[in-house]
DNA sequence: CGCGGATAAAAAGTCAGACTTATACGTCAC
DNA sequence: GTGACGTATAAGTCTGACTTTTTATCCGCG
């Protein structure tokens, strides 16, 4: 689950960067690499690195004479993943998956529509089965069932539209959804209308009607933000 | 221009970064940190450094035992700034250029409607400075005051919008747009269709018409997909 | 001939200490 | 008050030794 495990340098900067993110230490803060070498027991070469790592992700500035400057959010390297799952990992998770939704409600129908004239056969068929696999799973508390194909679902979707930055965003779209089933009310069975939607969306992708994808998954999203009370247009 | 510049580190990665973003090493291929540190001739702590930015990327994978291995394109962070910089300073500039207009052609439209909901008195007056200054460098071959003017305006809607997500992609549309005016075919002066538009967004953001501004994005982004040659629905 | 476990080698990972360099800040002269 | 200058500070860099993990090889046994 965790991403950086590995290495005594991944366990500080898992510590580190939540803090950071978190807002622990206002902007304009200045940390010091000696310090935080000593407080988490590791050498100034680790703790080089790790401000390095945090500096690349512009959550921090590192300067002479000065130290290491905690930047304003607004810097943030919003997109990247360990970024995004620090912060979905913290206080300000409702905030963050608003955000990320109106993304969503954004990216996928033009991605459905690219999906509906690039799929290959083989996608159309995932596509298929993973709807099939939401509608099996829809009734009867089985939740994580549910999930699991709901993510497969829209993975493939932003594969198939064909376009990289579409593709790179379906481990962000699965964090959505998994923290909708966990943390937010999700006690009751899904939607049906929803499950419907998802069978119709994967029949207009085999049936190459770019048109009706396209309107079919702005459905599919601007149920997400009504969900999270987000007005929509 | 150049944005790691400082530091032995940072001069070692706008060199090593290009390199693996251009494909010079195919997907698996190893490298040594003590080799690397003695091709760029530092000393291997700048070197490990350099490495775990890399890393954080997801650009190359670090192991024990092996060495850094060059991760597949499909891994790569394509939202981290850096790395977008240096794939568009590299050979696949066309291909990156097209991904990044789709994805404008997304993001923008809703952004500009979200714009026309949350936008200051302040922003709505810098949008119409901004359209101003389109306009009256549209013709005489302005090039660079009409780009400057463009790369604005865009910047003020994402930041309107409210959204971090949208904001964060200010940068990458300022780049696309220098990228289209710099490289590519751009000889002539503006299509006045577009700066057109760009006015009448303007005008509705103020208003706050949100679905106008939408519609009138939508235009826009169009109008470069269709520059690109990239077939629109 | 093939298989499993001991063994060795290779590369990253970690650490400690000394030295260099840039720069913010205070001081002093004007 | 302003400007030049010196100093303290914290990051930046280098070196070399040591540790750890993982892979490949080799050897003996079935």
């Amino acid at each position: 689950m965790s991403t950086t495990g590995r290495g005594l340098h991944g366990r500080v900067l898992d510590t580190l960067g939540p803090e950071i993110t978190a807002g622990a230490y206002p902007p304009g803060s200045v940390l010091r690499t000696d310090e935080l070498a000593q407080r988490f027991d590791v050498s100034r070469s680790v703790m080089r690195e790790v401000v390095r790592v945090l500096e690349s992700m512009h959550l921090v500035e590192s300067r002479r004479r000065v130290g290491v400057t905690v930047l304003p959010a607004r810097e943030w390297n919003v997109y990247d993943p360990q970024v995004i799952r620090w912060r979905l990992a913290g206080a300000d998770r409702p905030r963050q998956l608003r955000s990320l939704t109106v993304l969503r409600s954004a990216i996928e129908p033009v991605a459905a529509g690219l999906a509906a004239r690039n799929a290959t056969a083989e996608q159309c068929a995932e596509l298929t089965e993973c709807a099939l696999g939401m509608v099996a799973n829809s009734r009867g508390h089985r939740l994580e069932g549910y999930l699991f194909h709901d993510m497969a679902f829209h993975r493939v979707i932003l594969t198939a539209s064909g376009n990289e930055m579409f593709a790179r965003l379906g481990d962000v779209v699965a964090e959505v959804l998994a923290g909708r089933t966990h943390h937010d009310v999700m006690f009751e069975d899904p939607d049906p209308a929803a499950v419907t939607l998802h069978v119709q969306l994967a029949e207009a992708v085999r049936e190459r009607d770019a048109a009706r994808a396209e309107r079919l998954t702005r459905e599919i999203t601007e149920g997400a933000l009504q969900e999270l009370d987000i007005l929509a247009p």
